[in-house]
DNA sequence: ACCCCTCGAGTTCT
DNA sequence: CTCGAGGGGT
């Protein structure tokens, strides 16, 4: 072998070529087959010798070389990353029973005949992080982590350290341009070594290999992450080009093939039957497994079907998790302390003798509301059983009535707001009871100003709750408006403890940077009642422009006149809605805060996120048997493509859908002079417009 | 009048 | 995640 020092460029160049192929070879068998070929010697023999060129010439390094596996020298934050398509979240199944339920409806939705067997490919779920990797050309760009499912972080020079995924991919009948999904986890053997090490540098232990393993990934100097040992199951796919087609179990073995570790565990299930027994026989094995797992993730196999299946909300309508029962502990209650949210909602929350349930020690759970409490008779000093809800909420699921103690008293729900005294009180028909004090009540006002902050409203980096209090309390940001002219303050921010220049200069960029946000943030922020998310976002789209939102909710006010009738026919806004909107505009103070606030910050008019499609903002109805697809389907498809789907005709029709003998409707259809279309031309209508 | 689904609000811990 | 409320359809 030529000695290092002696080699020209272009030798150089070919080693590294060799060198990488060779090591990522030896990586595969060793970490996913488990086969290594090569002593662990030899194997370091071949990382020194790379390593020792790219010293000599490092302009040479590689985009796939071995040594990003190492890690790369410390970085600042995490940038965000949006992902190509949103990494989804999963409904859940307790029972056998709801898995058949589930499949039953995939059937209806398919309209299936009873002959046709609905096939699943089951996978273990594992209790890792799902991460993100994105690959172009066959390379591995970018890694992130799932966030809130539409943007994550970018974690690639830590992604780059795990050894089973590949950095290249294998052979060359990869996609253009490939997002792979799957969970990065922590084996219990590594877990346990690393708690082991911990413990010994006087470092806290890790609660559990999850958190171990988020703690890995997060961490900004990924040399440390290379010394973790992390691993990769894939089990997904995000964007890609061209699109995959056939089964979801062919594209695993395509993910094989590329140099991914799909989890060996994962099977094809012909039938409910089979997916069931693959339920039980890994409940059997699982204190066997190396990894942590909670349950177990099915998924519709046929790709065509998954396809038409489509999604509700934020879930799959072709894949659901079959969850493990909750992990159950004892504890006892120390006290039902009261919170005050944004709205005035008092909720109880039971402060606990800290417990480990489920790998983590839990020491509050919410009680709800006081009809929760009477429910359950949970009084002070009651030793209960907690769970943690889906394996994350901490719950209170039941009093041990044989340990209560002698003489305990039921507990009496305050009529009072424990932080500003103004009398509580409880509408008919509700479950909460609320603090009367408003705007004056001050735990109401710091929450409002939190929700304000939060990541769906303005989303300001570094003006977290912890700062809003802090602020609030120093009397810097007594409402929303004050956070734009919070800059005033500089000297005074600066001599509070924690505070330095750069510290402070970060918090003003980050305040900058969020003056102009989209309409329907905007809107949420002002945390009107009843208006989260998606009633902001339904407003914004229907309101355009904040100024004729604004103009719209005002003229409203007196209830009656053409904005009002308006507003009472917007779909999905219901007398309640209309009633809480047209309230918060009719409030002085409310009005005052908005003003202020327009002067500083300002509303981006709304974009459609979707390009205009024929049957945006149209309302169809169906009528009639549709033979290409059924009912539910048809509704679901153009919805998907922005439609209103309503079940009878009336003048606010669009198009009336015919099938096969239609009746009535048709005959409706025609006296208002609705267009009416039959089943082809539907289909044409909807040909070529991909969903999202 | 009732039922089903979606959305909002509140919550836990790392 | 869970619970309750609101909206819309039957």
């Amino acid at each position: 072998m030529t000695a290092v020092e002696d080699l020209n460029a272009e030798q150089a160049a070919a080693e590294l070529a060799r060198l990488a192929a060779e090591i990522a070879y030896h990586d595969r068998l060793y970490h996913r087959d488990d086969a290594p070929e090569i002593s662990d010697g030899d194997y370091d023999a071949l990382r020194r010798r790379n390593d020792a060129i790219e010293a000599r010439f490092p302009d040479l390094i590689r985009a796939d070389s071995p040594s990003h596996r190492v890690g790369a020298p410390p970085s600042d934050v995490f940038d965000k990353v949006t992902h190509g398509r949103p990494m989804l979240s999963l409904g859940n199944a307790f029972d056998g029973d709801e898995i058949r339920e589930f499949i039953s409806r995939v059937r209806r939705f398919l309209g299936l005949d009873d002959g046709d067997n609905v096939g699943l490919v089951a996978d273990p779920k594992i209790d890792g992080l799902s991460a993100s990797l994105r690959y172009e050309a066959g390379q591995f760009t970018l890694g992130a982590t799932r966030g809130d499912g539409r943007v994550g972080e970018d974690i690639t020079v830590n992604l780059r350290t795990l050894r089973d995924l590949p950095l290249r991919l294998i052979g060359d009948d990869w996609p253009d341009r490939l997002e792979v999904r799957g969970e990065v986890y922590m084996t219990h053997e590594d877990f346990e070594a690393l708690n082991v090490q911990r413990l010994a540098d006087d470092e806290p232990p890790f609660a559990n290999p999850r958190n171990a393993a988020a703690g890995s990934l997060r961490l900004l100097d990924s040399k440390i992450t290379a010394s973790r040992n992390l691993h990769f199951f894939a089990y997904a796919w995000g964007d890609m080009t061209p699109p995959p087609s056939g089964s979801h179990w062919d594209m695993l073995g395509r993910f094989k093939q590329w140099g991914f570790t799909v989890n060996p565990k994962t099977s094809r299930c012909a039938d409910v039957d089979a997916a069931l027994a693959f339920y039980d026989d890994l409940a059997a094995a699982r204190t066997e497994l190396p990894y942590d797992i909670d349950g177990v993730v099915y998924k519709v196999d046929c790709l065509d079907w998954q396809d038409r299946l489509g999604m509700v909300s934020r879930a799959p309508r072709w894949a659901i998790a079959y969850k493990f029962p909750a992990e159950q502990a004892r504890t006892r209650i120390l006290a039902i302390d009261i919170q005050v949210g944004r709205t005035g909602a008092l909720t109880p929350v039971a402060r606990l003798q800290p417990v480990t349930v489920g790998g983590v020690v839990v020491s509050n759970a919410t009680l709800h509301n006081q009809d929760e409490i009477k429910r359950k008779d949970v009084r002070v000093g009651d030793t209960v059983v907690v769970q943690r809800a889906g394996d994350v909420i901490p719950q209170v699921v039941e009093v041990v009535l044989d340990l209560r103690p002698k003489g305990s008293a039921e507990y009496v729900f305050p009529d009072k707001c424990p932080v500003c005294g103004s009398p509580a009180e409880r509408e008919d028909g509700e479950a909460v009871w609320r603090c009367t004090g408003g705007l004056l009540c001050a735990a109401q006002a710091v929450e409002r100003l939190r929700h304000f902050v939060s990541r769906d409203a303005f989303d300001i980096e570094g003006l977290g709750e912890k700062q809003i209090e802090e602020f609030w309390r120093a009397e810097l940001i007594k409402n929303p408006a004050d956070i734009f002219i919070l800059e005033a303050h500089r000297a005074a921010i600066l001599e509070r403890p924690g505070w330095q220049e750069t510290s402070v200069n970060n918090l003003f960029k980050a305040i900058e940077a969020r003056r102009h946000v989209s309409l329907d943030r905007f809107i949420h922020a002002l945390g009107i009642r009843h208006v989260g998310e998606t009633t902001a976002r339904l407003l914004a789209k229907t309101y355009e422009t904040w100024d004729n939102f604004l103009d719209s909710m005002q003229a409203a006010r007196n209830r009656a006149g053409d904005a009002y009738d308006a507003l009472k026919l917007v779909d999905g806004i219901g007398p309640k809605m209309a009633e809480t909107l047209v309230e918060f505009f009719a409030v002085a103070e409310n009005i005052a805060m908005i003003a202020a606030l327009a002067e500083a910050a300002s509303p981006e008019g709304f974009v459609a996120p979707r390009g205009a499609t024929p049957l945006a903002g149209k309302t169809i109805v169906f009528t009639g048997a549709l033979e290409a697809m059924t009912r539910a389907e048809a509704k679901a498809r153009a919805e998907n493509l922005g439609a209103k789907v309503a079940g009878s005709v009336s003048k606010a029709t669009d198009y009336l859908v015919a099938g096969a003998d239609a009746g009535s409707k048709a005959a409706k259809a025609r006296d208002l002079g609705v267009a009416t279309l039959d089943e082809a031309e539907w289909l044409a209508m909807i040909a070529g417009e991909d969903e999202g």
